[in-house]
DNA sequence: CCAGACGTTGTT
DNA sequence: GTCTGG
DNA sequence: CCAGACGTTGTT
DNA sequence: GTCTGG
């Protein structure tokens, strides 16, 4: 899955990168983790992209238990209200997966573009105390395969404004789903200061 | 995702 | 995995 | 007890 | 253990 990413660019070349306005607050950070702020791309109907901010995870409640929806698996996504009228794209520099190592020992590894920046598929939603995301997932490449089983919907360039546009079809859709390709990302171990939320150093990146 | 806190009864 | 229904 | 469902993930 | 917060 998907639960812990760093975006630690600056606003203006997010603007730049997806053709997006907005302006918006954005310190950076190397640690994001759920109910936290990231900046996310919404394109609006009258077909230019903005940026917002948004926190990471749905609020939901569910037969009277309430929990926070990180990730919706891309396979089941369809069939969702928000997949087709609430799709969003979150800019990444990369993303965390821990492997279990033990029971009770997990070990951190960032795994990130060689080239570019990453762009998660997503969906969002106005939520009671602003806007909110959940990041979609599809099963894991090569890479990430033997950390974890999943992975984030990662989008190239082009797809990103498939996704993003009002009148994509669900067919369209669906055939931007596929697991992002091994041979264009690279992953190393990291130390476990990732491991706490407050830590949004660049050390959460660094190579263990 | 991980880290950190945890509250009622009522005494092994 | 957990939860529900039978 | 098992079968089946489940808007997150999760499995030795 | 479970629940909440970031």
């Amino acid at each position: 899955m998907c639960g812990r990413f760093g975006q630690a660019r600056k606003i203006t070349e997010l603007k730049q990168l997806y053709a997006a306005e907005g302006n918006i607050e954005w310190p950076g950070s190397y640690n994001i983790a759920p109910t936290e702020l990231a900046p996310v791309i919404i394109e609006t109907t009258s077909q230019e992209r903005e940026l917002k901010l948004a926190r990471f995870g749905m609020p939901m409640t569910i037969k009277g238990k309430s929990f926070l929806l990180l990730n919706v698996q891309s396979e089941k996504a369809a069939t969702r209200e928000d997949f087709k009228f609430r799709r969003c794209v979150i800019p990444a520099d990369g993303f965390y997966e821990w492997e279990k190592v033990s029971p009770k020992d997990r070990q951190p590894y960032y795994f990130s573009p060689k080239q570019g920046i990453f762009s998660f598929a997503g969906l969002w939603m106005q939520g009671r105390t602003g806007l909110c995301f959940t990041i979609l997932t599809v099963s894991a490449n090569e890479l990430v395969q033997p950390i974890h089983g999943r992975m984030p919907v990662i989008l190239g360039h082009n797809a990103v404004y498939q996704w993003l546009a009002p009148n994509s079809t669900v067919e369209t859709l669906k055939l931007l789903v596929e697991p992002f390709p091994a041979s264009l990302m690279q992953s190393w171990k990291v130390s476990k200061a990732v491991n706490s939320p407050s830590n949004k150093d660049i050390i959460c990146i660094n190579s263990l």
